[in-house]
DNA sequence: ACCTGAACACCGTTCAAGT
DNA sequence: ACCTGAACACCGTTCAAGT
């Protein structure tokens, strides 16, 4: 795992490196190493050049791991949103769907957004996208603004009970390997005390599938648009 | 800020330390530090005993972290979900919002929810609870399962995407401050590029609050019941 | 402006040794 | 069984120095 540290792996004429190939880096080695692996060391390395050089793009350590969240954040293409042309229900479910697995491809990422407050501009595109669609259900300004953040929180809540679960390095087990491990620690569950647990023991194995994802920004939707 | 080597902060001899001690010292070393002052070295010194000694308590760090976990959970006292008197409704929204109060109260911790998997006891019995309230409400038993998720995910999201924007100390700043300076935020979003976010900006400034909080689980509730 | 080398004050964890 | 002391392989960050 460690590299000597006379032989790192990119070594040659100062490249110009830039903050966004930074951010790369810092991305490429939390999909390969986990949140566990993630140092600013670490991540020097990898660019062939000493830690304290990453200072001269990224004020310290949490400013990069914002940077990061920003990215993959960026990268769920909340454009989606924008299209029109697909009913309201449809496009926030499609775009909850590639939220949901643009983080599940950079589950060590996934834990920055709770490090620092979701206040860059692709949140703010999110939020402001999530509005319209609302308000194209027919809810006023501020119920369309209540509405938006329950469903992010119930989006990302979701996903990050879910990462919770795993190393944080990318790819992660299928989800019907993840389901299958959450079914056996099921298994030795009291039935006598926990009865409804023992009977829904399945269906809670899958808490974390897709199926359950769905499910829950239906019934979520159910209640926030007006009751028909 | 760091105490001197040579001067612990209990020294005398060698008092019984117990497990349970041991992470009282950790959940109290959270709230004080927050997650950043958070080290097992920093709990050694509180307990007035090197490092190392706390290994015969626990595995190691991911350990100690799971326990405070449970500790915290613990503390929401999930018995308050038994009180058969009181609608499973507002038993539900009781005790949600004893859940995000606790874990308020300690905000460095909350974030060990995300860290491991939640499959300990109060866990279980929190699903339990929860399944036994919504099976009063007249859903079958996978919906029971799949809408106590659900729940779960808009309780916890909420609360760490609350916990998330600020420094993990107890006591956190009032709710009325954190909105306050959460609308400043909102102050240079440009009107033009952004109305929805421009016209909302007082609700979104509060989407931390209490009263979204409740809203939003009011909505769940209302989609998780079949739309009477 | 960008990078290096060395240093500082930390980490989690291990191991042999003491009582 | 419990604790110490020393050590190992790490951290983030700073600072003076080189180009």
């Amino acid at each position: 795992m460690s590299t000597s540290a006379s032989t790192p792996r990119r070594r040659g004429p100062r490249r110009s490196l830039t903050r966004e190939a930074l951010v790369d880096a810092a991305l490429d080695l939390l999909d390969e190493a986990g949140w566990a692996g993630f140092s600013l060391r670490a991540v020097g390395n990898r660019l062939g050049v000493d830690p304290n050089t990453l200072y001269t793009y990224v004020a310290d350590r949490a400013a990069l791991e914002r940077e990061v969240a920003e990215r993959v954040l960026a990268e769920t293409d909340p454009a989606a949103l924008e299209d029109v042309a697909t009913p309201w229900r449809d496009r926030v479910l499609r775009y909850a769907g590639r939220l949901r697995a643009t983080l599940l491809r950079h589950p060590g990422a996934a834990r920055l957004l709770t490090t620092a407050p979701m206040d860059g501009p692709t949140a703010l595109l999110i939020g402001e996208r999530l509005m319209d669609a609302l308000a194209e259900a027919g809810l006023d300004a501020d119920d369309a603004a209540r509405a938006s953040y329950a469903l992010m929180v119930q989006v990302l809540g979701a996903v990050l009970l879910e990462v919770a679960e795993t190393d944080g390095r990318h790819p992660l087990p299928s989800e019907p390997e993840r389901i299958a491990a959450r079914r056996a620690g099921f298994d030795t569950v009291d039935a006598g005390a926990w009865p409804r647990t023992a009977a829904a023991s399945a269906t809670m194995a899958a808490w974390i599938s897709g199926e359950q994802f769905t499910w829950s920004l239906d019934r979520l939707l159910d209640g926030l648009v007006p009751c028909s």
